[in-house]
DNA sequence: AAGATAAGTTTCTAGTTGCAACTTAAAACC
DNA sequence: GGTTTTAAGTTGCAACTAGAAACTTATCTT
């Protein structure tokens, strides 16, 4: 199999850029944290974040004009202001979930507590892992770029000879 | 089920603060990213993923101090240093694809180009998920928290009532 | 009517970013 | 063997960003 390097010109369009332009940043990080735990309103975040009061007034603005939060006047209050997860931000949280067991695993080394659980059993959920069609876990060890034009379906069979610009990732 | 709200003070000490010190930004996400694709040398790097020298310098010696990359000098080039992802770095892959994957969807709108494939039969990687202990994919909606002391394991069954102490997360 | 609360804005200081020029050591070239 | 090039940084400096604290405005409670 070819060893390749791929144009990294290329990957530089990839959504990682576009992903860290919006939460790229510990207090956009934290907020949307905060988010998922059922935090709705401007000083609740404040004392549950432990945030800046103009750092997060501005982070509110950027993560609504990114449409990751909603904001919404209360009605029952007029004062309250009311900030939600939209379906694009509550699409994030595999990232998020991800990127705290990494930190639960390396960087605290406290396991943490309480434990997230899927609530249908109470048994922990398994680590995020990545995957491949068929389900199998893979490692960095296993995968390549390919060019999308080159990609098979399931169904498909280009034969055993694979496309000539691949190269693994993160070999070591 | 109880819905109680809980403890945030608790849940600070996640692991998410922990893994935002280290890699909660740009450059740091942009250096390790390149890392996986092989860059292995500082020029490599720097006209790479476009940032500043000094930034680079610093951001580099962030990331070996932290233990996610590990500098050797070159033997056979006694100017070159090899910057190459520990085990700890490479852990943090499923992470970065996980944003990697977010970002596709909702940021950058075009599926990117090349592509992330099992090498094995060369048809993309599944979508990064949430699971359960038995493999079923869990949204937001099938999560809740659960103090340690409270979980049950495979095999143990402690009745059908839940802990007081949980709440789901993201409820909408 | 007075006081408290919610959601911001403003001000000002301290730290961070980023460009460009400089440094130092080793290799390559002639 | 001397000059040039390359690699991996460091330094200096202007522009920007973060953060603490005080101020504002509208609404609600008593």
């Amino acid at each position: 199999m070819g060893k390749l390097r791929e144009p990294l010109s290329e990957i530089a369009q990839c959504g990682l850029p576009g992903a860290l332009e919006v939460i790229g940043e510990r207090w956009s990080f934290m907020t949307i944290r905060a988010a998922f735990n059922g935090v709705r309103h401007f000083e609740e975040f404040l004392t549950e974040i432990g945030i800046a009061r103009n750092i997060l007034a501005n982070r509110l603005t950027r993560l609504t004009e990114s449409g990751i939060l909603q904001r919404k006047p209360c009605p029952e209050d007029r004062r309250k202001v009311e900030y939600r997860l939209t379906e694009k931000g509550l699409d994030f949280l595999p990232a998020m979930i991800a990127m705290r067991q990494w930190g639960e695993k390396w960087a605290t080394g406290t396991p943490s507590n309480p434990v997230l659980v899927d609530e249908r059993d109470s048994l922990p959920i398994k680590r995020v892992t990545i995957r491949g069609h068929d389900d199998r876990v893979l490692s960095h060890m296993d995968l390549c770029w390919i060019y999308a034009a080159e990609i098979r379906t399931k169904d498909s069979d280009l034969g055993d000879d694979l496309p000539g610009r691949v190269r693994k990732i993160g070999s070591n």
